[in-house]
DNA sequence: AGGGATACTCGGCCGC
DNA sequence: TGCGGCCGAGTATCCC
């Protein structure tokens, strides 16, 4: 499941291989995927003859910058991009191919059919959905500890959820909230507004250790061991909680514990992170 | 009004 | 072999 950490991969990978490509139509295999504009057939015209000029990143939307347009790109759990021949046989998985000029293709392959493409006018992205509400980059001045006080100080939620939702912080998703709470010592079941100035400047900290680490080896991969370009990420062997239930801590040897959190799977250290859930 | 909880998308996979 | 339930990111929707 890509988060910071691994759509900035992909992102730099792309940039390595699709830049100088112009379209020379786009086939929509499951149209679902594509959720702007609302008629699909039109987001194959609109991009028909654009040349891709840079490939960027917010949270974990992926943005193809075209002369006119941009396409915004959310891989969910399981999407993958590929880039190969234009006869490249393609799966039954793969949904979406951008065929180019020069007789390449890139192959949009995705098995839960979860992920989302939106077509933008060069320039409206930001102002509107999925980009408009996102909160700020964790890598970038823009997060702080400040920022991130701020946005505890305003929820009764508790922590794991707060990190979840993409305002209080983009990027983070089931496996690196984990990681920063254990990193922070926290517990996910902890109140956002009840962690003091201490935590929350431990966990602003956390935050941005874990996912730097990340983004440095190329991500994580988790469960999917047949990632076709060979590129496999090396985080995982640094996972200390997630995928670890009844694992020994590597800081303190207790087994790690998974409990749910607002619907979601929880890793966690009950020794590392005790301290009060305000519940 | 705005925060919070819930439904929804989807198919591989697990357990029975 | 079949089948129901689970998982999960983000948005839409409902509720308070």
């Amino acid at each position: 499941m890509p988060e910071l950490p691994e759509v900035e991969t992909v992102k730099r990978t792309l940039n390595q291989l699709i830049i100088g490509k112009t379209v020379k139509h786009v086939e929509i295999r499951w149209p679902n995927i594509i959720k702007r504009p609302e008629d699909w057939r039109r987001f194959s015209k609109a991009l028909a003859g654009e040349t891709i000029h840079r490939v960027r990143r917010r949270g974990k939307f992926l943005l193809f910058c075209f002369d006119s347009k941009v396409m915004v790109s959310h891989l969910r759990m399981e999407g993958r991009y590929r880039l190969a021949a234009e006869n490249y046989p393609a799966d039954k998985h793969t949904h979406v191919i951008f065929y180019f000029t020069d007789h390449t293709a890139l192959f949009y392959r995705d098995v839960r059919k979860f992920g989302t493409m939106h077509l933008f006018e060069k320039g409206e992205e930001w102002a509107l959905l999925p980009l408009k509400k996102l909160g700020p980059e964790p890598l970038s001045p823009a997060f702080s500890t400040d920022s991130l006080s701020r946005a505890c100080a305003g929820t009764t939620r508790v922590v794991k959820t707060l990190l979840l939702d993409q305002k209080a912080v983009v990027g983070l998703g089931n496996i690196y909230t984990d990681e920063a709470l254990f990193r922070a010592c926290i517990h996910p079941l902890r109140r956002a507004d009840g962690l003091s100035g201490v935590e929350t400047a431990r966990l602003y900290r956390a935050i941005v250790d874990t996912l730097r680490e990340a983004v440095r080896l190329g991500g994580s991969t988790v469960r999917t061991f047949k990632n076709s370009q060979g590129r496999m990420g090396l985080f995982q062997q640094k996972l200390h909680v997630y995928g670890r239930e009844g694992l020994p801590c590597t800081r303190c040897g207790a087994p790690i514990r998974k409990i749910k959190v607002g619907g979601r799977g929880t890793h966690f250290c009950p020794e590392c992170q005790k301290g009060g859930t305000t519940l």
